[in-house]
DNA sequence: CCCATAAACGGGAAAATATCCTATATCAAG
DNA sequence: CTTGATATAGGATATTTTCCCGTTTATGGG
């Protein structure tokens, strides 16, 4: 599903992602082109699927969240309905940022942000009780090195 | 450093976190006021900082990054100096999209999004080339069964 | 409880911007 | 070349942002 981008299109993703909130003109200018045909790339680009949500990156920790946590799971179950069950669950908890179904030895990976380490063992109590999960491993975070949504286009 | 908000900046942050692009009348009638209060909270919370980046998410897998790893490092390496070069490194390194400093037996983990597993290989070649690591294990993502950057305010 | 002061609010004007239209330029294939 | 298809630039208009100002609402001291 690979999509085909030439350099202007890259220049302009690239700008987006750095900053969603500057206008066409100063678009163009950077990448060399003109409002219009840079109009037209990122309607393209939209709905083409290329180009998501539009958001702003909220900073936790000034919010209260001051807790993040990965979460290694490991299950003996694996039929579809317990997938469902599972799925369901996370979609249902906000403070699941992440989640990923892994190859190997390790079944899933979370990432979970919440208020404190409390907070934590809420969301795990919860999650243990309304899914039958094997084992569970909890990697406290102490500090954010990197964080960035942007693709090296 | 936590802030103080009331429900109408919560209201405020949510749609802005959903939706970044709808205008200031749309954002002001869904939480219930007029554009000019919305404008100066949004303004404020800018300034505090609580509003970081505005961007766009890009879908990763049509761009032709399909493969995402997770990377547990364990290091015996703890001075300063090490810190700072590994730090550099994966700041220099656009594929790492997360690094997390983390307590107890696991030292880091990274997420680390890269074209295929051959892509996974060169980046961890060139990574263990650059700084001292003791033991790494990488999980493979098969599917992303959740990802958001939105914080449950 | 009342007044004084500060803070938030709502509407509207002006500047900036997005959106779309049209004419021109560029490019690829025959 | 020439021709059709595609991308482009500039401009017109609708929308939106930004800021100003008069009014309303909250707050705190007496």
């Amino acid at each position: 599903m690979s999509v085909r981008l030439d350099d202007v299109d890259r220049k302009i993703l690239k700008e987006l992602q750095s900053d969603a909130g500057q206008s066409l003109d100063e678009i163009a200018r950077k990448v060399g082109s003109s409002k219009t045909p840079v109009w037209n790339r990122i309607r393209k680009l939209r709905d083409a699927g290329v180009i998501g949500q539009q958001t702003v990156l909220l900073d936790a920790e000034a919010l209260g969240f001051e807790a993040c946590f990965f979460v290694l799971i490991r299950t003996s179950e694996h039929e579809a309905e317990w997938q469902k069950k599972f799925l369901k669950a996370l979609q249902d908890r906000p403070e699941v940022q992440e989640a990923h179904r892994l190859a190997g030895d390790i079944d899933y990976i979370l990432k979970v942000r919440v208020a404190n380490a409390r907070a934590y063992d809420v969301f795990y109590q919860a999650l243990i009780a309304e899914v039958r999960i094997y084992n569970v491993t909890a990697l406290l975070s102490m500090e954010e090195l990197k964080s960035t949504t942007m693709l090296p286009i």
